[in-house]
DNA sequence: CATGTTGGTACAGTGAGTGCAGTTAATACC
DNA sequence: GGTATTAACTGCACTCACTGTACCAACATG
């Protein structure tokens, strides 16, 4: 019965293989990065504990920095699907925002612990703004679908993601290093900042 | 006479020899990166050309891309005394934008034309936000200066300072490769988001 | 069972970046 | 003016992230 099912989504023995060795490697990066450092921390050590060749690591992660963000691909997938599905709603910014701050739920447990090294450590700061910029990318989309593609609505969409996504990347980090509570700094700063005036018609200058 | 100038802003021969190897590596970097784009210009190219030892390339910037923005640290040096000084405020985040307006007066002549190429090159897009960190820096530091050191206010300096750098960058990245007017659109984003509302009492969530 | 595909391996190579031990020439000091 | 210092630069050897290529063995699929 099992092989009538149509849907590519049952994994087969291989695909759980490959998926198997990602998330050992992926938990290895990170315990090492942990406790040794990152730039103490080889690639060649991190395949070896995983129990793999150095050349598997690089199948699986394009950079050493990377390894410390195995899910980064579901998650961008995951915020663009609730971005683009949901209740309807008037305003592009606010539905954007409800969005964001929706994802602080799934944002608190070992997500959080991660930040903190990653605020320790320069590289893992570099390659979280790079990864940031899939999210800036989708948001820029989501904002020109609704505002038109004009080059100055491009502009503005394109800003607007990359404020949104500094003011969480800043928030993050901070709220890991001290006992901040991010989500509720998150919610007031980007209230204001994408609050109603946005809407207006958008030639003011 | 010259003997008795006591200023230590007289360059030496020694300064000058050095300020100038830096300048045609810069020069050199820029212009091999141009021509046959970033990954395909070494730094033992650049070196050649500008006529020195690929070690001593290392000595002028730490890193291939770094050579793309020569003179980032007076840059920042001179962003930080423009935000000090100047005439007296009532709000510190209106101060600062006039700050950033006043600023693309010096981004016109060349600096567009860097930003095309930045615009074009993933590598050099990391270094550009790795450099504005230091930006970052500097507005964080200013705005704690007014609003003080409590936990939540440096969060909220840190994630302006993150959202108008973001938007900055945005904006300079999109107007290189269109034709759009960078200053007015910045001035028009800058002024929605920092507009009076943030100098309200700070605790409001 | 035959055949193509896929996850992984072995190996050799490139190039960025670093540590260290010089060399040369400008400068400071007496 | 002669000597000691120091600053810019060099040469060399090294590590390590990352890539191209050829290969193998297990698995999937008809």
């Amino acid at each position: 019965m099992a092989s009538t099912m149509m849907e590519p989504s049952q994994p087969n023995n291989r695909q759980l293989r490959r998926l198997e060795t990602r998330r050992s490697l992926g938990e290895h990066a990170l315990r090492l990065f942990r406790s040794q450092g990152f730039e103490q921390t080889t690639v060649e050590e991190i395949a070896a504990a995983a129990g793999v060749s150095t050349r598997t690591f690089f199948l699986h992660f394009p950079t050493k920095a990377a390894a410390a963000f195995p899910d980064h691909g579901e998650r961008v997938i995951a915020f663009r699907a609730r971005l683009s599905t949901g209740a309807p709603f008037a305003n592009p910014l606010s539905h954007l925002r409800s969005v964001i701050l929706a994802g602080f739920d799934s944002t608190s447990p070992s997500r959080l612990s991660r930040y903190t090294l990653l605020s320790k450590v320069p590289e893992l700061r570099d390659e979280d703004a790079r990864t940031d910029r899939d999210y800036e990318e989708v948001i820029a989309a989501f904002l020109v679908q609704h505002w038109g593609d004009e080059p100055e609505a491009v502009v503005r969409a394109n800003a607007i993601a990359n404020a949104v996504l500094g003011v969480l990347r800043a928030t993050l980090v901070a709220a890991a290093g001290q006992g901040i509570d991010a989500r509720a700094v998150t919610s007031e700063i980007l209230g204001r900042m994408l609050g109603m005036p946005f809407d207006e018609p958008l030639h003011s200058m």
